[in-house]
DNA sequence: GACAAGTCCGTTATGTTATAACATATGCGC
DNA sequence: GCGCATATGTTATAACATAACGGACTTGTC
């Protein structure tokens, strides 16, 4: 279990590598990688922070690719969708998916301080929660695990 | 670990119990048990689903008991607040708690067909997610799970 | 009882998040 | 080129939530 997100890290390495995972899943599965849909990826890797869609969507205006909520919710749904990106419920936002391909539940971390969002596997939290269900015969489809705190980061340098 | 919502139950007794405790609790800790609060912790539990605050409003606006957004949302937030109740992320939308008193990480399954909504204990969860957590240094506040799929009944008696 | 402080409530207005709906365009197989 | 599916542009609106302010009511203190 490792955290992307809570540490330092090759930041422009990380976004190259994403953008081409992302790339080749999308070529494997016949999937559309249009330009919108590329650059709202590429500004949710870039910030490394969970964005609302009316932030990414000013960044798009500004670069003149599209002013209207539409534009940035499909392609937000998009990027959900096959798990290039993820909403995070509890902050009404979106993050670049930290283990594209994997067929993960993530769970997230969420610093209310620096806001940084983590994601980390939580296949055994699935597990768990399947075993609670199936205690009542309820078939888990989706799942979500949020949990809000501080990372040791802002543990240590409070501001 | 048993979870109230997917089952029979006399219903009319559950409602009773629940705002009796609610009753309690509140005298406990000098909370405020006003009419509002009462009446709307009524209708979550009559329901026994999750309501959005629209919703809710307007059963209390036919009853004359206020029409603008902020009296449902102060009372939901008494309730939230004092676990009488708890909000549903994923839904945009609030539930009765079902398990008052309990110092709960509660978790949540919801039947995407019937749109119940089932309270678990999820003290398991949690630890889990500590663990997880505490690789990192990040210190959980709060955490909030929310299962979706199809529970029994919908199973067997598809729509 | 007078007073101050705190809490709750009514109301107006506004902010934030998300989608419906429809027209237009673009890519692709045939 | 034609027909179909998919993607985009655009307008409008729905759905969810809070800020802010004044008045009412409660509670504790003198
Ligand atoms: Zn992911
Ligand atoms: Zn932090
Ligand atoms: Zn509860
Ligand atoms: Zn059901």
């Amino acid at each position: 279990m490792s955290a992307i997100g809570f540490e330092e890290h090759d930041h422009h390495h990380c976004i190259a590598d994403a953008m081409q995972n992302a790339e080749a899943l999308c070529a494997t599965n016949s999937l559309k990688f249009t330009p919108t849909r590329r650059r709202v990826l590429e500004i949710l890797l870039d910030r490394h922070q969970a964005m609302g869609a009316y932030d990414i969507l000013e960044v798009l205006a500004v670069e003149g690719m599209g002013s209207q909520p539409p534009v940035a919710y499909r392609a937000l749904d998009f990027l959900v969708s096959n798990g290039l990106a993820h909403k995070i419920e509890r902050l009404n936002a979106y993050v670049a998916c930290s283990h594209q391909g994997e067929d993960h539940t993530p769970g997230f971390m969420i610093c209310t301080e620096c806001k940084t969002v983590a994601e980390v596997p939580a296949a055994s939290v699935r597990s768990i929660l399947g075993e609670a269900a199936s205690q009542t015969g309820f078939r888990v489809d989706r799942a979500m695990i949020e949990a809000e705190g501080v990372c040791a980061n802002c543990q240590e340098h409070p501001a």
